[in-house]
DNA sequence: CAATATCGGACTGAAACGGTCCTATATCGG
DNA sequence: CCGATATAGGACCGTTTCAGTCCGATATTG
């Protein structure tokens, strides 16, 4: 359920790797291979990060991508909506007109509720959390046990 | 972000519909033309939500669908993978052998946490409560009483 | 100048999604 | 029993989206 892109995965992925070296500066390449995803699919995503300044590139000979803000001071959620765009979970919620009772229908409103109940999850999540090992995440459950 | 599909989306308002009158037959045309999706498409809905018992049908003449349980005990996490799919929000949380780090990764564990963040509270909403404000009970039926 | 690397966008093949339709079966009313 | 109603199950199709590739342009290093 509510599976997203794959592209978005590899995102994360990648995101995950610079952030092992936050001040290196990484060629598609190398994190490529290092990732194991093909070089072009790649160069797609960083390009996609870099329109949303959450990487930056140099051009030229021994250019790359680097983080531009530390990994601790990036949330999940940012990576996820700068390659997933800013969509909510549902369309209804979105798009007006769509279903014939919508005046009396309560369930956009509360499906917007549990969107933002989502999303601020996402939101506590930072990139250096989900780099490091385990941790906990922070929304109102506790998860089941783990090693800190 | 994260969105769900349409047919996902319009099971949710055809739930909420019949949990409007929970003990009451609906056809499937009436209930097309209440919600304003095509009959078709609204069979189908039905058809796969029936085969995850959520909802039961009645065959012939006079015939439709009624909710299997009271919408107070059908959870949305439940509509939703009866009709999404029980995926994970990662392809590489659930499939093996994509990543070339996967050992090293902790990414995996961490997107399964999250998952899990996500699920409970999908979990905790009932039918009843997404149905909302307008859930009145119907003349002559049991008060089915039970918001927040 | 030559090599390296990103930029922006176009392009393509494949899969998923939304939606429709048909035949079979079950039930109700007369 | 007959005919009308209504779901079951699955096949089918057009469109869109997605993952992935490629190309010409530009910028930097040495």
């Amino acid at each position: 359920m509510l599976r997203m892109s794959k592209l978005t995965d590899y995102g994360t992925v990648i995101m995950s790797y610079m952030a092992r070296q936050p001040r290196e500066i990484h060629s598609v390449t190398a994190m490529a291979v290092a990732v194991g995803v093909a070089a072009p699919t790649t160069t797609k995503i960083l390009k996609t990060l870099a329109r949303h300044d959450l990487v930056q590139s140099t051009r030229g000979a021994k250019g790359g991508y680097t983080l531009s803000r530390p990994p601790e001071q990036i949330s999940m959620a940012e990576v996820i909506d700068a390659l997933e765009g800013p969509f909510g979970v549902t369309e209804c919620s979105v798009t007006v007109g769509l279903c014939a009772q919508e005046a009396a229908c309560p369930l956009r409103e509360n499906w917007q509720r549990l969107n933002q109940v989502i999303r601020r999850t996402l939101d506590q999540v930072t990139l250096a959390e989900m780099s490091g090992p385990s941790f906990r995440p922070a929304a109102g459950n506790p998860a089941p046990s783990q090693r800190s």
